[in-house]
Formats: C-alpha cells, sequence, structure tokens
DNA sequence: AATGAATGAGGATTCATTCAT
DNA sequence: TATGAATGAATCCTCATTCAT
C-alpha cells in the first residue's frame, strides 16, 4: 500500500474493524470478538430495518452480550454507529488507495472513475455504510465524520493529481472539495433505492465530476500521463 | 407568474402558509391565523436549535395555543415540519418561476443560474428551511416531499429546456435529475455552517451544474436564444 | 300487549328506539332521525369493532353528523350506548311478554324455556347489545341499568308464576332473581364467541335454570297448569 | 396437598407473588421485594378505588418506585394486574384443592359446597380480586386468564367426581363447565357490593350448582362415597 | 472486566366535553 | 337547534445511561 492515496481519516483507527473509539475506551485486547460482534450485529440491524431502528437494547440482543456491556466497548450509542462508519470508511479508503495504485495512466476521468468505481465497489460489500451514510440522518458526529472524511479523501486526490500535473493553476482544494461532495451525492441517488446501486446513475455521475474536474485540468489532465 | 415552470409540488399547497395538509385535520376555514402562527413558531424554534430540539410541547409553548390544540391543525407532529417545508417550496417555486419569466436570453447556463441564485435567495428568506432541509435530519415524509420537489424542478427546468431548443437529442430527464440533485448538494455546502450560504460555493456550484448540463445541449444551449 | 309481564324497566322509555334518556334532552320532535341514525351506526360500530372502539368521534362520523352535536341528543357519550341497550332490552321486555302470552301450560319449565328462548331470539336480533353486555365490560350506568332489568324481570317472573300457583310457599324473588343472573351468564357464554350462540350451551343452560327452580315449585309448578 | 386438583393455571406462577409474567421481563431475581410492593400497591389501590383508577403513575407512586421500573418487571400496565390476578387465583387453587384433600365423603353436594366455600375464602383474603374479576371490567388478558381457569377448574373437579364414580354415564365437562361459570356469577352478585359476600347468595348458589349437577350425577353422586 | 438493576428525562396522542356563534 | 373550534386532562411507554457489585 504505497499508494499516495492511504491515510485514514482518525490516526487511531486501524482496519482490524474492532476498534471503537475516543475516550474512555478499555483494555480491548481480551474483547475484541465482543466489539466486532457488536459493530457486525449492528451493521445486520441496519441493513434489515434502517438506522432508526437500532437502539441499545436491540444491539446487545443481537449481539448476546448485556446492555451494560456496550458501553465497556464504547463510550455511548453514537459511537457504535460511528465505530461502524470508521470502519467502513477506513474499508473505502483501502479500496481507493490500492486501485488508484494500479492506474497506469493518469488523468482527472482515470482518477475520478477509479476513485468513483472503488467507492461503489466499498459499498455494495457495506451495505450499512450505505444505510447509514446515504440514507440515514443519524447523528452529528457521524456526520461530522463523513464530511471531514471526504475533506481529507479531496485533499489526498488533489494532491495526487496535482503532483501527476494534471491541475490547471489557479486551482484550489475547494474544486477537489466540491467534485467529492457531488460524488457523494450521486452515491446517494444511486444507493437510494437499492443496495447494489443503479449503474447508470453512477455512470452518468462519474461524467457529472469528470466534466467539472476537466475545466481545471491541464491538457495533460485531460489526456492523461503515464504513471512513473 | 406566466413561466413555464410554476406548478407547485402539492396543487393543495398555496402561498399563505396557512394549508397544512393530509388526512383527518378538519378545520382551517377560520383559524387562518393560528396555523400560520405554529408555522412561524416553529420556523424560529427550528432557527434557534435545530430540528431536534422542536417537540409539540415547545411548538404550541412558542404558537401560545395548548398543545392539544395543534392536532387540530397537523394531523400528527411531523405534519407541523412538513407544512413549513411545503410553505417554503411552494415559495422557492415561485420565486424560481418569477425569475426565469424575467429572462431573455435562455441558456443552460442562464437557467441554472437564475434557477440556482432563486433558490438562494428563498433559502436567505427561509432559513428555517436551510435548517431542516440542509442541515436537519428529520423524517421520512420530508425527505420524500423534497425528493418529489426535487423531480418536479428537474422535470420543469428540462421541459423549458427542450422547449427552447437548449437539449440536444438524447439527453433525459435524468441528466436534469442528477443536476438538481447536484445542485442541492452544493447548498448543502454552501448553508452548511451559515444561514447566509457561502457565495464561492454557490458561485462555483453553478460552475459545476453547467458544465456538466452544457456537455448535453445543442450550440444554442450554450450560446443561447432569445426569449419568445 | 296485556301480558303479565310487560312493565318496561324505565317508564320513560318507549320502544321507537328513538329515546335516549335522562336531563338535559331537548326537543326531539324534530331530530328523531338523527338520534335513530346514532343508535344505528353505534351499534353497527360495536359489532364491528366491540365497545372499546367506540368513541364520539367514531359515532358522529358514523352517523353523518358533527360530534358537537351528538350533545344536543345525548347527555354524554355514555348516555349513547346506554340508550342503546335500553333499546334492545325493551325489545327483550316486548318479546318475552309475547311469546309468554302465547303459552297454554304454564310450568316452571315452560316458563323458563320460553323466556330464555325469548332472550336468545332478540339477542341474535341485536347483536349490538350481544357486545355491549355479554362480552364487552362497559360503563357504570349500563352495569347498573342491566342488573336493574334482571332484577325486574325476576320480579315479573315471579309474580306470573306465583300467581299461577307454581311456586312453592316459603320461595323468595331472591330464587328468581339468581335464576334470571345464572341464565344471564349462560347467554354470557353461548355468545361469548360467536354472535348466534351455541345452541348446546343455551338449551343445557334451560336445563341449569329449571332444574333450580323446580326445587321450589310446587307439584303444580312442575307439571304445569292450563292457561286462564 | 396430594389432592388430584392441585395444578395451577400457570406452571410458572407460584404462590409467592413474586413472580409477574410473560415477553421481555428481564430480572426478577434479586428485585423480589420490588414486584411484590407493585402487587400490593396495586392491590390496595384497586379495593380502595376500583379498577379504572389505577394507572402507572399511581401504581409507582404507592409502590415507592419511578414509574420506569414498573417496566422492569411488567412488559405493560395490563401484565400489572394480570400478575395481580394469577397470583390469587394461584391461591385459590391451592384452598381448593387443600380443602378438597380433607374430605372425608365425596358426594356432588360436599365437592361443590366445599368448592364454592374455598373461594370464598380466598375471595376475603383477597379482595383485589373481587374487584377486578368480579366487580371491574378490565382488559382481555385478565377476561381470557380468568376464563381460561375456571375450563382448567371445571376440568380438574370433573375428573376428581367422575374418578370418584359419581358422575353419570353420557356427561361431559360441558356440564362441569357450566356449573363452575354459574358459580362465578354466583359469586359476582354475592360481592356485588360487599368484600365479605352476602352469606345467603351464597348458600343459595351452592344449591343452584348442586341441583343442576345431581341430574347429572349417579346414585353415588348424589349419597356420597367415603374418600379413599 | 462485566452486568443486573435501576431510573431520569422526555414525548406524542387521545378524547370527551364545552361554548360562542 | 346546530356546530366549528378549542382545550383541559390524562396516560403509557421508550431509552440511553449509570452504578453498585
Amino acid at each position: 500500500m504505497d499508494s499516495p492515496v492511504n491515510s485514514t481519516v482518525d490516526s487511531t483507527g486501524d482496519s482490524t474493524g474492532d476498534v471503537p473509539s475516543k475516550r474512555r475506551v478499555p483494555q480491548q485486547t481480551r474483547s475484541r470478538g465482543r466489539v466486532a460482534r457488536v459493530l457486525e450485529a449492528t451493521a445486520q440491524l441496519v441493513v434489515a430495518g434502517g438506522v432508526e431502528t437500532v437502539n441499545t437494547r436491540v444491539i446487545a440482543t443481537a449481539a448476546g452480550i448485556p446492555v451494560a456491556s456496550l458501553y465497556q466497548y464504547f463510550a455511548d450509542k453514537d459511537e457504535i454507529l460511528l465505530a461502524l462508519v470508521e470502519r467502513d470508511l477506513a474499508d473505502v479508503d483501502a479500496e481507493v488507495a490500492a486501485d488508484l495504485a494500479e492506474l497506469s495512466l493518469l488523468s482527472v476521468r482515470t482518477i475520478v472513475e477509479t476513485t468513483m468505481r472503488a467507492h461503489v465497489n466499498v459499498y455494495r460489500r457495506r451495505p450499512a455504510f450505505v444505510v447509514i451514510w446515504l440514507r440515514g440522518r443519524t447523528n452529528a458526529a457521524i456526520n461530522d465524520f463523513c464530511r471531514g472524511h471526504n475533506r481529507l479523501m479531496a485533499g489526498r486526490l488533489f494532491e495526487l493529481a496535482r503532483g501527476a500535473g494534471l491541475v490547471a493553476d489557479p486551482s484550489t482544494t475547494l474544486h477537489a472539495q466540491l467534485a467529492v461532495e457531488v460524488a457523494d451525492r450521486i452515491f446517494q441517488l444511486a444507493f437510494e433505492d437499492t443496495l447494489e446501486g443503479h449503474s447508470a446513475i453512477i455512470d452518468e455521475g462519474i461524467d457529472v465530476v469528470t466534466s467539472y474536474l476537466e475545466n481545471h485540468a491541464t491538457p495533460a489532465g485531460i489526456s492523461g500521463v503515464a504513471r512513473r
């Protein structure tokens, strides 16, 4: 994973899927399995009934642990969903990084397409994230986290493109920012009524983002440059 | 208001802001003022504290009526926010229609810019809508309604553009659909932390949408045609 | 109707089915139809959904009149059900009186059987009464009224039997009282899960009551005496 | 308690009065005292004001616990009254079983009298049950439970009598069923306006039931057989 | 570390009834 | 007489979170 796009949002987060977050997180050496079980149970519940149906009792029951024990691994209820989102976004990061690393021709279009398709791949693998972020309207923490992730993603991609000489001079990260947010909305539409994502919308969405960013690209950004 | 873009989403909605909606809402003939007062009070509360802070008690208190009376005008709590959204979207419709009606040069860009700026104008006038729709995470009914409104808006604008010969042949409403949703997300970003809306984001957003739609435009769509 | 058993419980009640009750009952000359309509609507609702599903709104809607108008004809909600019960018990009285009047052989058994079958006949015609009295557990007023009716019924039948020389000397109305209440419970059982009433239970119930009362009968009470 | 009549309706019910019932009632191991306190408080309230006066707030206050805690021990409000009824009926079962066990002469009359007097004894000890079941008009669950109890009681007594050779051949449990229901109504009358129960009515009621059942008895059923 | 037990805080809705017109 | 409009009063239940053990 030596791709230029690989730092995760939360440096404390690793991709084992067992790490919740923030304060008051005790020894988790022993309870790895339980945290993962909680996350998995939550994911299933979310997919089955939407974010509004999950509550501590339901989660604990599904995970097979007492409600009170949830608070051993998570500071509060919101953190559970947040941990799930963090886990899945780490997956997104990994997939994006890996797929971009394989690109031989760097151009605005190839980067956009690769990145967006990488997202779609993960979303199909992680339906809970789709339900939480793309459909559900949940808590502020998740909103902040995902927005922050969008910003990081935009920054990374911008650097990648600029480093490759694809970006016309007066461009700023605001453009990348907007592009990422727009893509996010495209995904929202594409996954609105199916966990598979409508291909037509995704394809068209790639055009939306590409055509916008090409306005800010160098000629090389449009025709592409060979990697390395 | 003789613009081709002027039908409201819900034909029962007028812009007096006095008409709630749907089932089992008996009287509204006599109590005009009270319904408006409830809506106004709710709007203020929403702006002051966000959607999650409004509840029946708070609304009733702010409106100066008993909680039970709310149920004379609205079937349930969700309908109150929905009525607010309907009222404000009717306002959006009116503004968009009026502004488009004044356009002398029709082009993809002028239509996009006029429409988006009309939205911004209303949003500045109706901060509650911004909080509910662009920020808040509310109920399914509102989501459905706003989504439906987006769809209607897309359809109307598409017809306007096509009627003026701006749209290249193979284009469909899907393109308009995406454009509207993208614009919606732009607004979300622009109003994320200010009720005024960041001008830079809005300006850039107009470019995003325009540059995408111009891909599907006729030459006239880009250069523009004189009205009528 | 010159039968010995014919006085109704409430002397103000006639059998047109249009007369509600008690205080604050204004001119009903004009609104005959509406009172009857309310009663009929209530009866249907009760049969359809049980006593607990009827409320003023539902009744008024079903009757096609405003809720407030109910209070023109009935002092309160309970009075509506009570009026229904009164109407149906008047029907019971009439049927019992008529059927007893046709009896040519008076004996404990013929009186019991005739009376109980008369009840069953009316119950089948008046399912609302079955639901209200035999199944539903409603308000105190209805309870009092029906109990009072039972008492009157017991008194009347006792007099009839004693007048015909069927009753052994030390018997009192307590015995008749018990007999009537027991019969009432039999009906409750018989109509518990069908508005037709289980014939087997009714037949057996006639035996229960008869065999008890024959303990207190004269020989003539058992063998019977010719009428008049 | 080796009488043939001793199984309780609900096998989970014991007579400590500490075991509520059914779904989602998590803990009761530790909080014995509180459940009993709730039941006791409810009983007092019921006796003092009738079933319709009890609500969660009143119960909780009387029991000295928060309303929310009620939902630790009972799934909903109805379950509280149901638990009370279950407790008291378990008491009835015990008393009936014990008293029947002491009978040296088994006959229709001794069984009926013993059983009915056992009921009366418990009812005097458990006035809340009288108010709930004999007077009150409560919820469907209680109705079902008590009806079911009547059926069980009838079945048990029928077996006892038949085992002792008291029952004439073509008799079925329907007869026992009716007898029990009739007795139930007698109790209703006897306790209608006093928590002591009118002796005259009870005595007469025993005659009602006995005289009916003796119609279906063997000669031994009438004269009696020595126990064992 | 784990959890049974407890609870504060909150929130939505129903409904019979009244009264001015 | 009729009724649209208004409301006082009441009630059940959920849920995240804490804490003693």
